[in-house]
DNA sequence: TCAATCGAGTTTCTAAATGCAACCAAATTA
DNA sequence: TAATTTGGTTGCATTTAGAAACTCGATTGA
């Protein structure tokens, strides 16, 4: 049967990877973090194969995720670009390779990140309180709007 | 041909995603979060089928994001429970279920997540340069060990 | 001007993953 | 002793992923 999806669901981290949780997506939506904008330049630096690509794409598209440009430019026709909507996947993008950084170490360096402004590396992403206090999963639970309440 | 495995690869996105980037992973370290240990409890609540469920808890234990325990009691025989390294994917959630409120709204409100500490809800993910400002993806470079500079 | 190339895809075909349902076996409960 | 619970495994049909080949209009290059 087909694969489930989760559109429409209570859970929002559902819905969230019902447009961008499969192997790909997230990884297009980084690479055009980092500037890629054009069809080719996606399918080299990635190596996907190109029909996954098209497919990717176009679902990006569809969420809003990335935006379709028309330009007419010498032989390079469309660019595909951030939405607000995918920009402000930057926390999760970061979130995910701080955690790849310190839990699933390779021969290579860990990515380092830093300010345009100032050239210093950015702080470790995490949840924080109302007050600033940082925030590990048993430090919060879930207000149901039926006055329950849920944790870990 | 098989999927594509991005281990051992210089991006740690692409290595994070190895482990937890697929339909079920994040659901089911998002189930655990809310407290959820046995099979049964996390096929339930999830909907997902019993193979399936079968691997993926497997591969999340040999990553060492769960942690399998044999419990003997009554029956129920393990349990399945999130390591640190599991605890620690929180911020991603958190993150990715902040961008599904904000972004895929649906009739459900959005889910409350509050400080265990006050009953205060806790701020929204960012991500913050070194003095505290909150960064866009266009306020921040890659530095390269050779010296490169990558930026959206 | 005419062929080669490029950019952005489709098409085709195979291998693998998903999902359902049925089955299984140990331990517990009724 | 029979039924149930828990945590699976097996078989099978349906999708999906991926590689390679093909398309097709615009552009470059010779």
């Amino acid at each position: 049967m087909s694969r489930k999806r989760f559109l429409d669901t209570e859970c929002p981290v559902a819905r969230a990877l019902d447009q961008v949780g499969d192997w790909w997506s997230l990884r297009i939506v980084l690479q055009a973090m980092y500037g890629t904008r054009r069809f080719v330049d996606f399918q080299q630096q990635l190596g996907i194969a190109k029909n996954i690509l098209c497919d990717r794409l176009s679902r990006l598209v569809e969420h809003d995720v990335l935006r379709k440009e028309d330009v007419g430019e010498h032989g390079s026709r469309y660019e595909y670009r951030l939405t607000e909507k995918g920009r402000d996947l930057f926390t999760v993008v970061v979130a995910l390779r701080q955690w790849g950084d310190k839990w699933i170490p390779t021969e290579f360096p860990p990515l380092d990140l830093r300010d345009r402004e100032n050239g210093e590396p950015i702080q470790t992403v995490r949840v924080l309180a109302e007050d600033g206090r940082a925030l590990d999963v048993r430090d919060v639970f879930t207000q149901m709007d039926d006055g329950r309440q849920t944790g870990s």
